[in-house]
RNA sequence: GGGCGCGUAGCUCAGUUGGUUAGAGCACUACGUUGACAUCGUAGGGGUCAGCGGUUCAAGUCCGUUCGCGCCCA
């Protein structure tokens, strides 16, 4: 067990409770106070704001999580809570945020996986775990280059006018100004992040782990320049990764067949989606076969065959082609003859490379056609194809246009359609290095949740391409590469002043940075000190979970496993929590531009941030989806309100009580508990299977289940009826042993329930942890509640659920007679057990209270009482109230036939399951026991209900007897 | 083209290894404010579990297939 905390654990307590004069002259409920001076509303319900309650003095009828969220995290902030102790006793857990982008504002993703990540950590830190949350944020190249770019030419300037050096200056400055938003915004959701180890991707101690990661993996060999076509984008002026391509389809594009000529009488046709790059042509290809078999079936000649080793003449140029053999190309395809240009596709540039073929490139960086492209030189590559495409019409070479739906690429930062684009290079070889990260994925070191995406990681894995990790950006870690004046190309760690080679001078560095996904790639090391071996590294390394975006599994998560084993020989993290993405209630993706998203931040101010949490951990199933449902954020903050609500109530009763102390409950030996009410033994039995229950969903990543064991068990069993049934030891008997012992498990409740719900509700629970216990002590650093199995009362179970079931049954036949709720109403209760009968009579005081059942006879038979009277059966038993004169007989009749009907319905479809062949003999025993035990409920219940329709009806008989004679 | 997820009440979602009469919140109907809460309480109405076929004594649950929505990869 971890430090005594006042009320909650350790037993038997003797510290006082707060006194109303206490409560009121808290700073938290001044600060409130002062705060509403200027307010012209009383918040108190109406009531005069200087009335002489004490209740309202000490706490509002409504949780007013404006005033209480704002307190609380500077607190935890100033009392270090956050920083996980030193203390080597308690095992490490840790876990590294997803650095959000610098440009970024808080979304409800991030709210979401925030929420995720914080219930985590601070269960795990309740839990005596020393539990580290590493925060920080991304650089983040392109995106935040394209702000600043955006803003300086609000002063008219590019940033080429500015050079590179004072470019940069600008993006600092952008970046101390506003690139901390975010940080403020996860403070705000309540994140127990230990800001004193933040990071910045771009910081010293991550740019020491970059140079460290690429000087090592150029050494390898590992990284390489080369000359390939790359995905570019002419508007952000990089070459981008194949996983920043957004892939899409448009579906108004053509296809275009055009008549290569090879003399007078003989063409070739070509199809093309691109026209424009006809200008870069430098062969057409052709399959070698003689024939093929069409999607038909039907085998056809090549039609091209013949033409092979001929030269074609390239319309509007004039170049002479060859026409090549390449069995690459496919003949059902298209027009069976394939246009070849190395320099403006990827396919086209192996077919170069295998057949030598000229490269020509006739477009520049910008997606303007250049000097190579003769008189269409200075167009947009758009503008010149509608161009090519009216001079190859007139001069009669376009043989045909057809809609084509056209796979096109857009960059994901700005959506341009990217350009295929032939440069040199940074690239990053992935084999040696991605065949670790599979094998830990593939024996289960490394963990997916939900497990799919270990699968899908596998499988993405076995076939990877090498990573394009140069940017023609500014705004990044600069390639640690120079070249001497002799020419030689080295890393180095450190920028270099002389040549390591030969020692010359005038050392020039490689103006590319690297790609933002490449010091991300390093963020659980970077982050822990590495390359030095820190105490952080060694402690907290590897990691305990991560938690993110499936949409960054490749991107991100992959790359972490890949050089957390290269560079520390050891997995980054044992668990991937894969969050669900959060859509629109209609099931589409938020959208900024569109206006469909919604900001956390609203519904921090309109619901308050716990209920917001709350409500997304409750909508966070193990789809990959959850539809955003306001309405669940608000059942959550009218959720906040019970909670706030029950303890006022709590209060409020120890305090009629004349309770001075909180003595621990569950610590007491077990022959003291023996004289324990049902509903204490109940509800702390009760009690213990939702510590349980949320533990164990904590463990298995089912937030949802967390915030549904919480709300059912809070609502159902506490409030409606502990509270409920408890209140008679407070207002209407006097006897302080039995108030002592009520209220050591109304508090002992409270304070293991508050701690359960403190990891996705933080606030109000510290709050009400506050308020309850009146120390200093933080439910934040308050030990995790623990099962105790002697607490758990099977007996008090059952009874409570014949209580229970009985309440109901009266409180159904009392609206169907629409009595006045508060009027006494006389019930016969009708059991043959005899066990049954004390149970009840020992609580015939709750059905005084809870369904104003006064007088209550208990009976073990029948007798001629009543005759004229609603009945229900109910465990075993049979309840009676009085018909009274005003109600038809009929009526009763009619739903006793119902409910007869209804009887005979089940007994039947149990009858059948019974009499059914092989049930007997292939269920398993008990499956049988109890549908044999239910048949038996059923029938005898039958007779009951048979029993109450001939008194009935004999009643009806005689009313129509008195009736038709008067 | 390949892979994956989802389809249960008007809406948003639960539903353990197949086994009582399929649940919750919101919305809806009726009633109810004297001491926690109207952001509340009590009672109630509302479901061919997307369709079809199969396995099984037994299917919302397992298998096959069709349809619809969405995501990822090529």
């Amino acid at each position: 067990m971890g430090p005594c905390v006042s009320f909650s654990c350790c037993g038997p307590g003797d510290r006082p409770l707060p006194t109303v004069t206490e409560q009121r002259s808290r700073p938290s409920h001044n600060h409130r106070r002062e705060g509403r001076v200027s307010d012209p509303e009383p918040a108190n319900g109406g009531d005069a704001p200087d009335m002489e309650q004490t209740e309202s003095r000490t706490m509002d009828k409504q949780y007013s999580f404006a005033e209480v969220e704002p307190r609380w995290y500077a607190i935890w902030e100033q009392r270090g809570v956050f920083t996980p102790s030193s203390d080597s006793e308690r095992p490490p857990y840790s876990v590294v945020i997803p650095p959000p982008n610098i440009t970024g504002s808080l979304h409800m993703g991030h709210a979401l996986n925030n929420t995720i990540q914080d219930i985590l950590i601070r269960t795990r830190r309740m839990q005596g775990f020393s539990a580290l949350w590493v925060p920080g944020t991304d650089h983040a190249g392109i995106a935040t280059q394209a702000v600043v770019e955006k803003s300086i030419a609000r002063e008219g300037l590019t940033r080429f006018d500015l050079g590179r050096e004072r470019f940069m200056e600008r993006v600092w400055k952008w970046r101390e100004e506003y690139g901390r938003t975010i940080v403020g915004q996860l403070k705000r959701l309540g994140a127990s992040c230990d800001w004193s180890r933040e990071r910045f991707t771009m910081d010293l101690q991550c740019t020491r782990a970059v140079r460290e990661a690429f000087y090592r993996l150029y050494q390898k060999g590992w990284i390489y320049r080369g000359k390939y076509i790359v995905n570019w984008c002419p508007r952000c002026l990089t070459a981008l990764s194949d996983l920043e391509v957004e892939h899409e389809t448009d579906p108004a594009g053509n296809i275009y067949h055009i008549r290569y000529p090879l003399d007078d009488e003989t063409a070739i046709v070509i199809a093309t989606t691109r026209p424009e790059t006809i200008l870069a042509d430098s062969a057409i290809a052709i399959n070698p076969r003689l024939e093929y078999v069409g999607d038909d079936g039907i085998s056809r000649p090549n039609p091209w065959k013949h033409l092979a080793g001929r030269k074609a003449r390239l319309p509007l140029v004039g170049r002479l082609l060859p026409i090549i053999e390449d069995s690459h190309v496919e003949l059902g395809f298209g027009t069976g003859a394939l246009k070849v240009t190395p320099g403006h596709d990827v396919n086209d540039f192996a077919i170069g490379s295998r057949h030598a073929l000229e490269t020509i490139v006739v477009m520049d960086e910008h997606g303007c056609m250049n000097e190579a492209a003769g008189v269409y030189a200075g167009l947009d590559r758009f503008k010149c194809r509608a161009r090519i495409l009216e001079d190859l019409e007139r001069e009669g070479y376009l043989v045909k246009v057809e809609p084509y739906p056209v796979a096109l690429g857009r960059c994901y930062r700005c959506n341009t359609v990217l350009e295929p684009y032939l440069s040199d290079q940074w690239f990053m070889r992935m084999e040696e290095i991605a065949r670790p990260a599979t094998e830990v994925v593939r024996e289960g070191r490394v963990r997916f949740w939900p497990q799919r995406f270990g699968d899908l990681y596998l499988r993405w894995m076995e076939n990877l391409r090498d990573w394009c990790i140069g940017r023609q950006l500014w705004w990044g870690h600069r390639v640690p590469v120079w070249t001497c004046e002799n020419g030689h190309q080295e890393a180095y760690r450190d920028d270099p002043t002389q040549c390591v080679r030969c020692d010359s001078k005038g050392l020039v560095q490689d103006p590319d940075v690297l790609d933002t996904w490449f010091s991300s790639a390093l963020w659980p090391l970077s982050t822990m000190g590495w390359p030095a071996e820190t105490e952080d590294l060694r402690r907290y390394y590897p990691t305990s979970v991560l938690s993110t975006d499936r949409g960054i599994l490749y991107l991100w998560v992959a790359r972490m496993i890949m050089t957390g084993l290269e560079f520390k020989g050891d997995i980054p993290f044992s668990d991937v929590y894969i969050h669900a993405t959060v859509l629109t209630r209609d099931g589409r993706r938020m959208s900024k531009s569109k206006g469909t998203g919604i900001d956390p931040l609203v519904l921090f101010e309109q619901y308050g941030t716990d209920a917001t949490r709350f409500g997304l951990a409750w909508m966070t199933g193990q789809g990959q989806d959850i539809r955003f449902s306001e309405e669940r954020i608000q059942m959550s903050r009218n959720f906040a309100n019970k909670i706030w609500n029950a303890v006022r109530l709590a209060l409020r009763l120890l305090e009629h009580g004349g309770v001075t102390s909180m003595a621990s409950p569950f610590a007491t030996p077990s022959h003291d508990r023996a004289c324990w009410s049902l509903y204490d033994r109940w509800i702390v039995s009760r009690l213990q299977e939702v510590v349980a229950k949320v533990s164990q969903a904590v463990d298995d990543f089912a937030f949802e289940v967390v915030a549904r064991t919480l709300y059912d068990f809070f609502w159902d069993e506490f409030c409606d009826w502990y509270l409920e049934l408890i209140k008679p030891v407070f207002y209407d008997r006097q006897d302080p042993g039995e108030q002592q012992r009520t209220a050591g498990v109304l508090g002992g409740v409270l304070s293991v329930f508050l701690r359960l719900l403190h990891p996705v509700m933080p606030f109000i629970t510290e709050e009400c942890w506050q308020t309850l216990s009146g120390d200093n002590s933080l439910i934040a650093t308050a030990p995790w509640p623990t099962v105790d199995d002697a607490l758990r009362d099977a007996a008090a179970d059952e009874e409570m659920a014949l209580l229970t079931d009985i309440v109901r049954g009266i409180r159904q036949m009392r609206a169907e007679l629409s009595t006045p709720p508060r009027d006494d109403t006389e019930v016969v209760l009708v059991f043959e057990s005899a066990a049954t009968r004390a149970v009840l009579e020992a609580n015939s005081e709750v059905l005084r209270r809870l369904v104003h059942a006064n007088p209550v006879t208990l009976l073990a038979r029948l007798e001629q009482k009543l005759p004229a009277a609603l009945s229900v059966r109910s465990y075993g038993g049979e309840l009676f109230l009085p018909l009274p004169a005003s109600m038809e007989l009929d009526r009763e009749l009619a739903r006793l036939e119902k409910e007869c009907a209804d009887t005979d319905g089940l007994i039947a479809a149990a009858g059948a399951k019974l009499a059914r062949p092989g049930f007997v003999e292939k269920a398993r025993p008990e499956v049988v026991e109890r549908e044999r035990a239910k048949l038996g409920e059923l029938e005898a219940t039958r007779a009951r209900i048979v029993q109450r329709l001939e008194v009935m009806r004999g009643l009806v008989s005689v009313s129509q007897e008195q009736s038709a004679s008067s």
